[in-house]
This record gives structure tokens, sequence and C-alpha cells, in this order.
DNA sequence: GCACCTTTGAAGAAT
DNA sequence: ATTCTTCAAAGGTGC
């Protein structure tokens, strides 16, 4: 079984200071229920309550576990909002397929929660080859260099317009999943949609889940670094570094100063969302 | 059209 | 070893 905590991955991303597991974080003073953060010095392996596959949905995305508010049935989660792609409703413990977008390859799917395992891949079909949630086309958002060492070269550069190098994304970690299974249910609830706003939200509702409740989704997260390993040996967040074009950044003294960061120095207070929006667990 | 905003976490770079 | 930076998602906003 996988303890997910007792061997650290041989394959595990290198370098980290947490060794793929912030379990060593110190008390955090927003969880209700306690003063340490979900992961202390001991992994609480929350294995799945779904049961699942592991690299079937690793989203659980019945909401059973949150009891924050009211559910929002109406609100179908297996719905990519942005891409409306409708997700099959994949309830087989494996999935022997890919949810094909329509449009193929170059369909962004949400989140990598539920690709085939590696091992199903089977013969001949190689992992660059499927419509990773993670791969994405080069919708000329961002630019392109040549691409990532471990995918198959391009053989004329100059063809790049009509062939479209994808981008390989990196693992949603835990609270990205989080977002992705409760944004939703949040906009919903706030009738807000400015994803800043929500994103607020958001991390408020994370610091206010229990140590279990976060447990199930760094160790989905966990899932979803290994599989993108097997799938892309070779690949390295730093493949996606400076694709993205920044405008010129001013020094960041001020947003970390106060403990808080800020991608842009800009931070806000929490003011910004407003109160009545917010859980009343932070209130 | 695209960067920004906003969040946390992971990873790589820099110190 | 520690700190800093970048990028993952997302969608309204503003340049």
């Amino acid at each position: 079984m996988d303890d997910g905590m007792k061997h650290q991955d041989p394959g595990m991303y290198k370098g980290s200071a947490y060794s793929g597991y912030p379990f060593l974080m110190l008390s955090d003073p927003y969880l209700p229920n306690g003063s340490m953060s979900p992961l202390s010095n001991k992994v609480p392996v929350v294995q799945p309550s779904h049961g699942v596959h592991p690299l079937t949905p690793l989203i659980p995305y019945s909401n059973d576990h949150f009891s924050h508010g009211s559910h929002s049935p109406h609100l179908p989660a297996d719905i990519n909002q942005k891409q409306g792609v409708h997700r099959p409703s994949q309830t087989s413990d494996i999935p022997g397929f890919y949810p094909l977008p329509p449009s193929g390859v170059g369909q962004i799917t949400p989140s990598m929660g539920w690709f085939p395992h590696p091992l199903m891949l089977g013969s001949g079909m190689h992992t660059t080859g499927i419509p990773h949630p993670a791969i994405v086309p080069h919708s000329g958002k961002q630019e392109m260099e040549h691409y990532d060492r471990n995918m198959k070269p391009q053989p004329e550069p100059k063809r790049e317009k009509e062939a479209k190098k994808p981008t390989i994304k990196k693992p949603l970690n835990a609270f990205m999943l989080y977002m992705k299974e409760m944004r939703a249910k949040v906009i919903a609830e706030c009738t807000l949609k400015e994803s800043a706003a929500i994103n607020q939200i958001l991390g408020r509702r994370w610091h206010a889940l229990s140590r279990e409740e976060q447990a199930k989704y760094y160790e989905l997260a966990r899932k979803e670094r290994q599989l993108h390993m097997q799938l892309y040996p070779g690949w390295s967040a730093r493949d996606n570094y400076g694709k993205k074009k920044r405008r010129t950044r001013e020094k960041q003294q001020d947003s970390n100063s106060g403990g808080k960061r800020s991608a842009f120095g800009t931070y806000k207070e929490k003011d910004a969302v407003p109160a009545q929006f917010l859980p009343m667990e932070v209130l």
C-alpha cells in the first residue's frame, strides 16, 4: 500500500525542502481544531475514502467530505466550467480510456484527475501521445521555446504555426485541487465570479479545513505528482519558466515583510472579500 | 489580446 | 541551508 510517508518516493521531485510533503509546518492559527497544520509530523494518510483507483478522478467530486454550507446540486461538478467539457461519469475503478475531448489533444481538460494510469497506456501508446490534461497546446498565450527535452523534437521549426507544440503544465498542488473542486460551490454561494475574490475565500476556507480534510488533498496532489513524473520523466517545472510574459515587476519588498506574499507585491488585505461571503469559521 | 489579480503549494534558482 | 521566484487554476478587469 502506498503509505505516502514512510518511504520517500524514490523519484520524488528532488531538491524540495519538504520532500513532497509539507508535514513539518508550524502551528496554524487558522485551523479551528488545533494548532497544527493538517500534516504535522506524521502523515495521516487518509486513504481516499472513495476507494477508487488512484488514477481515476483524483478529485472526489462528491463533496462528501465537506460541510461548508450547503451543497450546490445544481452545479454539476463534472462540468469543466471553462471549456464546458463534460466529464464522463467515470465511476469505474479502472478507467481504461481517456476522456477524449472533442477536439482531441488540443483540448484542455480540467485537472490531471482522470487521466489513465500510465501502465494502462498499453503498448504503442506513448505517453506524449495522450491528451493529458497537463498538456496544453500552444495557445499563443505562452511563448514557446523549443519544446521540452523529452518531447519529440519538432523537425521543422518553421512550421510551428501549424503544429503547435503542447506545453506540459505543472501538476496541481493540494490547494489547486481544492480550488478546482470547490470553486463552483463558492461561486454559487457568493454570487461572485471574479477569481481573485473567489480565491481569497478559498484560501480562507482552506485554512479552516481540518487536517484530515486537507490531508486528502495533499494525498491527491502527491499522486498527481507521481503520475506526472511517470508520464513525463524528464519534465521539470523549469521547462515552463519564462513562458508567461510578466510585466516588469517591482521589488516585492513590502509584500514579504508582512508574512504574506503576493506574486506582484500588491497583496491586499483580506477585506477585499466582503465579510458576508466568508465562512463563519474564519470570521 | 493578454497581463493582472488572488490564493497555496511545489520546485527551481539565487543567495 | 535558507530565501526568493515562478507557475500551476480561474475569470473578471483594465490596459
